[in-house]
DNA sequence: CCACGGATGCGCT
DNA sequence: GCGCATCCGTGGA
């Protein structure tokens, strides 16, 4: 398999585009030698000072502070009692980045199990604060560069294609504010569940 | 000090 | 499938 790490070039652009380009990546996170892998399979753009819903629109805070930094970098914050995990996006200019929401469980799948505590596939990375427990993205892993290996947090491009699935799009989920704009992308469990079985 | 959120899980229909 | 109680870190007063 042919595979290789986003670079910050990919990241550095508007977090629409980025959001729709991350479906079908993956997700990896390296854990005491082991790896945990999911397909991006949902993901929702925050438009930065254009964007009511974004955590950065009223400006920098002691928490937020990542999303005003460079492009690639993470940002892990609680809400809720859980943990979520955006990606940095687009340059200086505008504090924007993508959540992500749900992956299609592909490596490490036995620990996600025991982390989540959870048996069904589906069960174990379907919503952002999920994701985190499955992967054990903590705080300690806020505001690192997920473009170098050597964070344990990356995303990498294989040669799946996204040939006969529609990339789909509605209003963002849990927010108050901006509910009109459609910046949540997804494809749904189920249509990947079948395109990888054919694979 | 308090109100609340970029969520989750459970306990019902 | 849907509504709701619980969650606790964060930020504004």
């Amino acid at each position: 398999m042919s595979s290789q790490i986003l670079k910050k070039s990919f990241y550095s652009r508007n977090p629409i585009i980025v959001a729709k380009e991350l479906i079908g990546k993956i997700l990896v996170r390296e854990l005491n030698g082991e790896i945990i892998s999911g397909r991006i399979i949902e993901i929702e753009a925050y438009n930065g000072l254009e964007d009511e819903a974004a955590h950065s629109y009223r400006g920098i805070t002691k928490s937020n502070f990542p999303l005003f930094g460079p492009a690639g970098y993470s940002y892990v914050y609680s809400i809720h009692s859980h943990h979520c995990v955006d990606i940095v996006t687009g340059d200086l200019s505008n504090p924007t980045g993508v959540l992500i929401r749900a992956l299609y469980p592909l490596s490490g799948i036995e620990l996600m199990k025991k982390f989540r505590n959870k048996e069904r596939l589906v069960d174990l990375t379907s919503g952002p604060g999920k994701i985190c427990q499955a992967l054990q993205i903590t705080k300690e892993l806020n505001n690192l560069d997920i473009t170098k290996k050597e964070t344990k947090l990356y995303i990498i491009e294989d040669n799946f294609s996204l040939k006969g699935l529609e990339i789909l799009s509605s209003p963002r989920i849990g927010i108050s504010k901006a509910k009109e704009k459609k910046y949540r992308f997804y494809i749904p469990f189920q249509l990947v569940l079948d395109k990888q079985k054919s694979i």
